[in-house]
DNA sequence: TGTTCTTCAACAATCATTGTAGATACGGAG
DNA sequence: CTCCGTATCTACAATGATTGTTGAAGAACA
C-alpha cells in the first residue's frame, strides 16, 4: 500500500474526492500487519473521528481494493479481512481459535497444477492459508480477540 | 463420506436419532462433488420433502461436520461450501466469477512453513485456493450459478 | 465564490446463519 | 407392539456482517 500523501494523489487522479475521513483510514492502515475487519478499521478510526460511520470505512477499503492499494480475503474468521501488504509472494497463517491472521511470506516456487487435474479451470492465482495456534493463544489461557461468530469447527479442505 | 446405510449406523451409535429428513440430506451429499452451500443442499432436498426447514439441514451437515464425514469451508463465495470429499490430501479450484468450487487432488509435499517465518505460530494444516474460471465461465457468456453477493472483487492474499 | 458531483452520516434492508418454542417422532424399555 | 423420555422437527424471530437509500454537507474545478 502506497503512503497517505501517495493515496490522496491517486484518489484524486482517479477522480475520487479526498475526504478526512478517507485520509484517517488511509493513516490507520498504514503499516497495519494485523489484518483488520472493517470493523476493527472502524474502531480505530473512530479514536480520531468519533462519528464516522462504518458505512464510509467500508467504502474506502472497497475503493482501496479496487485500485489494488488493498487486498480483500476471506481465510474463515465469519468477515472479510484486509491486507495493505498487496506482494504476491506471500500467504496467510490464521489462528484457529482467536481468528488472528498474519501475513507469511514465502515463495512457493512448486505452486502449480498438475496437468490434468484442473478440471478444465483456467487457474489464475494460487493462495495457501495455513491454520494453527497464533504465540498469545498457545500460551494456553490467553482471551479471545475477535467477536465474530464460527471460530471453532473450522475447515480443513 | 461414507454411504447413508453406514450414516445411519454411525448416527445411532452416536446416540443421534435418525430421521427421514437426515437421510434424505445423507443421500443429496453422496457423491456430490460441487461444495454446495446449505442452501443449495436444502433446495435439493426439498425436491423431495417440501416442508424441511432450512435449519435441520443445517443441524445436520453440522452434525455430519462433527463426525468428520464432511468438510465444512469458507473459500470466500460469501456462504460456507460442504464437501463430502475428506481426504487431506486435497485442495480446491474456485470460479472467481460464478462461485463454483471443485476438488483439485493433488498432494503438495513440500508444503511447509519455511523456518523462522512462522512468527510464533503453530501450524497444523495447510489449504490451498486456485482461484480462475471454470469451464463453464470460459466460454464467455455463461448464466452465472450461485445467488450470493460477493463474486467479483475477491481476494488473492 | 459558485456550481456540480461525490461523499457523508444515519438510518433501513438484505443475506447467511443461529436461537427459541411448542409440536412431533425416534428408539429403547416394558 | 406400545409407551415414554428425549432428541429433532418446523415455523418464526433474532443476530452479525454487509449493502442500499436519502437528504445534507463538502471537495474540486471553473
Amino acid at each position: 500500500m502506497k503512503s497517505p500523501e501517495e493515496l490522496t494523489e491517486l484518489f484524486r487522479s482517479t477522480g475520487r474526492k479526498v475526504t478526512a475521513q478517507r485520509q484517517c483510514v488511509f493513516r490507520v492502515l498504514q503499516g497495519d500487519v494485523t489484518h483488520p475487519s472493517a470493523e476493527t478499521v472502524h474502531a480505530l478510526v473512530s479514536a480520531e473521528m468519533e462519528t464516522i460511520s462504518l458505512k464510509t470505512v467500508y467504502q474506502t477499503l472497497y475503493d482501496l481494493a479496487e485500485l489494488g492499494e488493498i487486498v480483500s480475503l476471506d481465510v474463515g474468521t465469519g468477515m472479510t479481512r484486509f491486507d495493505p501488504n498487496t506482494d504476491d509472494l506471500h500467504h496467510h497463517l490464521v489462528c484457529r481459535r482467536c481468528g488472528s491472521v498474519r501475513d507469511l511470506v514465502a515463495d512457493f516456487p512448486q505452486l502449480r497444477v498438475p496437468e490434468g487435474a484442473e478440471l478444465g479451470f483456467e487457474v489464475g492465482s494460487a493462495e495457501i492459508v495455513f491454520r494453527g495456534l497464533c504465540p498469545d493463544c498457545r500460551s494456553a489461557a490467553a482471551p479471545e480477540q475477535t467477536s465474530g461468530r464460527r471460530q471453532t469447527q473450522r475447515s480443513r479442505p
